[in-house]
DNA sequence: CGACTAAACGGACTGCGGTCCGCTTTCATT
DNA sequence: AATGAAAGCGGACCGCAGTCCGTTTAGTCG
């Protein structure tokens, strides 16, 4: 009756095998090395199994779709800005007037969003990756127009003023439309202005 | 030297010829017969070739891709739709005031979107189509924040105005996240009133 | 009406994402 | 060190989007 499975522990990460683990590490380095070779949109799941060393089931094993490797390699990047955003330097971390750190927070997401847009837009809406992404800043615009004392539907105001940034308008308009960047920064700094109501 | 080609005249629209017309006829039927069916995530080209008792390079030639095809088929529905805002009833349609009509827009354009929106996902960012639709309404947002009188730099606060009636928005929003659709619009509207200021 | 040509056709073929299942490795236990 | 079983592995296999090219057909001109 008494089972003595390890109990979890939760602090442990759920002990990954040896073999597992250096073969996730040797998946990435393959995926990341292909990715900066070819660009993201011409890495194909043979390619990466065959660099890496492993069969293709191996691949799909571990990262469980192409979204999904593409979007492990977002993810490295990705935490690394949400600590600045948390806890670097003012004004985009923490120390700086919510707005000013607002406002940073637009400047820097423009720029990393563009940095990997085709890494993005390969990595596709893959269920947790995207979701914990967009959570992360929804959460954080919703905490800084707080800060700021803005009144109405703080959740729904932070998402309207999180759309203009996502990839596909961000393309269209720097990458066809041609903007400069500085202006659609510029744009986005009114919208918040006028949502913030000053 | 001379040459006797036809000198396309512009409005006759590019003679096709008489089966060509009736393949593309009979693929837009059989697809959107099997959209219906079984939702457009689950229509293969074979198939939609299959029911239109065509060959499979026909359908491409015709469509490009599969995305083409999906373009094609929401195109139907979106034509109706910009005759409706340019020319229908107000306040959708020209006579009401011009921030009356901007509301009707929101409003309609969600509730229009909701609708196709596995379509459109399917569809994808297929260049024409998507440009198309995406300019039409740029430019009818534009239009109408100049009649209002908003200042600013309108074609960014047009794109900013619409990236949240975008899918993937809409989506997490109303289908994940399970706002209702009033309250999405009541955001929507409130947004609108601070861009414009009023 | 017959001949000619450009357009259209269709289905075999390719490449890729994703699955499946019999074999191998790790590691806890004794 | 031996052993047992769960976890991991790999590559053959499948379905689908998209291409290619030899064959057929619509429309035109003498």
């Amino acid at each position: 009756m008494s089972d003595h499975r390890p109990l979890p522990l939760l602090g442990a990460p759920q002990t990954e095998r040896r073999d597992a683990a250096r073969n996730r590490e040797a998946l990435m380095c393959a995926a990341a090395a292909l990715v900066a070779e070819h660009g993201a949109a011409a890495v194909t799941m043979d390619e990466v199994a065959a660099r890496a060393g492993v069969g293709k089931g191996t691949v799909f094993r571990r990262f469980e779709s192409r979204e999904g490797l593409m979007g492990a390699l977002l993810n490295q990047s990705e935490t690394d800005w949400q600590a600045s955003v948390i806890s670097g330097p003012p004004p985009l971390g923490p120390g700086a007037p919510p707005l000013d750190r607002l406002r940073a927070f637009g400047r820097s997401r423009i720029e990393v969003t563009l940095q990997h847009a085709e890494l993005i837009r390969e990595a596709g809406r893959v269920g947790p990756r995207s979701y914990a992404a967009y959570s992360f800043t929804a959460m954080h615009v919703r905490y800084l127009l707080a800060e700021i004392g803005v009144t109405g539907d703080l959740p729904l105001l932070a998402t309207a003023i999180l759309a203009p940034l996502e990839v596909p308008i961000l393309d269209q308009q720097v990458r066809i439309e041609e903007f400069p960047v500085d202006r659609v920064y510029e744009a986005w700094t009114d919208l918040v202005g006028r949502v913030v109501q000053r």
